[in-house]
DNA sequence: CTTTAGATTAGAATTATTCTAATATATTGA
DNA sequence: TCAATATATTAGAATAATTCTAATCTAAAG
């Protein structure tokens, strides 16, 4: 996660870049809050705005280097994963569980308007405490 | 979308539920946010702040009798069709339509942990244009 | 080297939502 | 019936997540 990645990826490497990806892209999978990151950041004794880490995660994304997903608590995880998988969402303890890729199958998807395609499928699945 | 409408659902029938059960359950499927709701009450001659809103809203999914849904920004969306399906988002638009509960088939869903159930399944396909 | 243009950063502002003190309503007991 | 108390509801104020925009930095041009 050096200079050389960051520039084949079309971003210009700055402190606050190479700060983040090597956080985001250390190889675990793994979904991020902009709160986490920030959090990561001090531990490593930066100091960065959360405008400057919403502005990166952005860039990140738009390069295809993350994914944003959105699940039912109104905040934005940012995804290293970038590959079609699906989510298991436990809104009491906050926390985003990829689903294998296995374990989700459509025996029946709708029609799509004839000049439209499908870009991709967001599938969240909630759980919560099981109440007797 | 009475007094008795509201006893019937375990609610108190208070003047701002009231209003409130007026906009939403007219009879039409829709999908609301908030800020759309105030607006819809503004336009009644009615004064009504976010948080009592935000309560009621909260009380009538909890009564079930709207279900929140979140779709792409970080807002909440409720909608008045409480029945199961699933939802077709058109980001160049930023329409969201719904899909009738039969276009959309599982063969195969996750295992959930034992102590936990499954609350509600969030499905969102994403549309845009085809590129020749 | 300057100067200028565009990209990046981060403090300040905004937006969506929740918290909590105040108010209203219901319930209890005399 | 009517105060006393408990519970439910309301909404101003606070909070949390995100975005806006002025200041700063960097690269390119002269």
């Amino acid at each position: 996660m050096d200079k050389i990645f960051l520039r084949k990826n079309g971003l210009k490497p700055t402190q606050q870049r190479l700060i983040l990806s090597k956080i985001l892209f250390s190889g675990i999978d793994k979904h991020f809050t902009a709160e986490e990151i920030r959090d990561l950041v001090s531990k490593k004794g930066h100091k960065m705005s959360f405008a400057t880490i919403y502005n990166n995660l952005h860039n990140f994304v738009d390069a295809g280097l993350l994914k944003k997903r959105q699940v039912n608590n109104n905040r934005s995880y940012f995804d290293n994963n970038v590959t079609n998988h699906f989510h298991l969402f436990d809104e009491e303890k906050g926390t985003l569980v990829d689903l294998p890729n296995t374990s989700v199958k459509f025996s029946k998807l709708p029609k799509i308007p004839k000049n439209k395609k499908i870009k991709n499928i967001n599938l969240v699945i909630n759980i919560q405490k099981k109440t007797r």
